[in-house]
DNA sequence: AGAACAGGTTGATTTGCCTCAATTCTATCT
DNA sequence: AGATAGAATTGAGGCAAATCAACCTGTTCT
């Protein structure tokens, strides 16, 4: 990772200038609080105590572990629908960042508990969640583990056309850095850049401005990241 | 990962050799099958539609992914009370197999099911484990993606003695093969051997025999590891 | 318009880990 | 004890990705 990062102690204090736009109760009854943040402001640190639960209404957050030296490594990128900060720790093990201008619902531990304990679809809907998660976190780590940095950069592409693609246009806008997106794959901003640019080059995708993609060749996409076939890739990603 | 593995595809038949022992049921009354494993005898392949969930009652198993190509990433280790194949997926997208000799009560998915609406306490154990193993996960992904070879080698020997250490003797019995610890690392088992080796050299470790390690110097492990000390490194692995 | 800046791209060089190969160690079998 | 086999270690060389550095592009500010 990488110097424009400012490294920050889980100790540090730290002011959230979150908006809180409005409170409501869900179709649960579950009171939520609508807060609002702008990029790059954070929604938790690392090392707080968590208070509550966040639901993410709209834009994306990410989540992220930093070293001591100021290495990062992106964990995972919650968008509308997901949860954040499940946790029964005593202490929050990742950072939360707005990577957009972000809506979340804020829902205190008490009540999250309370409607977990009393309402079963609501339970179901947090434990697939949580499946979810340690499924795209396992995928994670065999792109870590054993990928090349061509494979990482395609699956990476892959994974962002499945989750932002526009069903107009075909188009991905990559609302991150490439620093971002090395810090989700485990490389260098400069690797991602020839990667990227490379698969250009193949007519694999098109890439009209640095932050807009669209997938020409799928196939081809899809052999580069070292899935087997587009039927294998389908069921890992789950669509 | 490496030659003396044999690819096996999600399709293969398979037959378990596990044998049944007896059939009890649990403080919960749960209905469980105790059934036995031998090394390298699997619980379930990637690929397999899940029928039902297994808890660790001794030994150890491991969970990993195989690449169409047979590179292999191991994404845990389950030992005793650990509970295996929660899932809400169609079907399995990693592998089990026996590291060693292994114990595990079988649990049909609608009685397990069952227990999880009827009974809080439980449910709120398998809540609680699955948090940690989403923990375990990002951790690991921490690990291969931002650490350098040593620091990986040293997190993992650190992540050993944590679960595996004779409180006694404090020595490791490493039950595993190099080639297994270099695919949980994201390495080839040639640099776990020189990491390895070389941390005997420099005194941090006592290696007597290939598959068995004390931790002499803790303080210059967890340096070893990327981790800023003592005290950080307890709160990751939670002891 | 020009300056300043941030992000992205591209090139040259270095380096950490992988690959391939040889050797040693340990356990098992005869 | 000697033979055999599997695993671990060690060494030499190669290569993929990191590092370091220059340049380009688009945007904001004056």
């Amino acid at each position: 990772m990488n110097a424009q990062t400012i490294l920050r102690l889980p100790t540090d204090p730290h002011i959230s200038r979150a908006r809180t736009t409005h409170t409501h109760r869900d179709g649960h009854g579950v009171p939520r609080n609508r807060l609002r943040f702008a990029p790059h402001e954070h929604l938790f640190f690392q090392g707080d105590p968590p208070t509550g639960v966040f639901q993410v209404v709209s834009g994306t957050v990410i989540l992220y572990k930093l070293m001591a030296d100021g290495r990062r490594q992106i964990q995972d990128f919650s968008s509308v629908g997901d949860f954040l900060a499940l946790t029964f720790a005593d202490v929050h093990n990742f950072s939360a960042e707005a990577l957009t201008d972000v809506e979340v619902d804020f829902i205190v531990q008490a009540s999250f508990d309370r409607a977990l304990q009393e309402n079963a679809a609501f339970r179901q809907g947090i434990f697939t969640l949580m499946g979810d998660m340690l499924n795209a976190s396992r995928e994670q780590a065999l792109l870590l583990g054993r990928k090349c940095a061509m494979e990482r950069t395609a699956t990476f592409l892959l994974f962002l056309d499945s989750r932002f693609v526009d069903p107009v246009t075909g188009f991905v806008d990559i609302r991150m850095s490439r620093c971002d997106m090395a810090d989700y794959v485990g490389l260098t901003l400069e690797t991602v850049s020839r990667m990227m640019n490379q698969l250009k080059r193949q007519g694999i995708i098109e890439l009209p401005q640095s932050n807009r993609i669209r997938i020409s060749d799928r196939k081809r996409l899809i052999a580069a990241a070292g899935e087997p076939d587009e039927a294998e890739y389908a069921s890992v990603v789950g669509y």
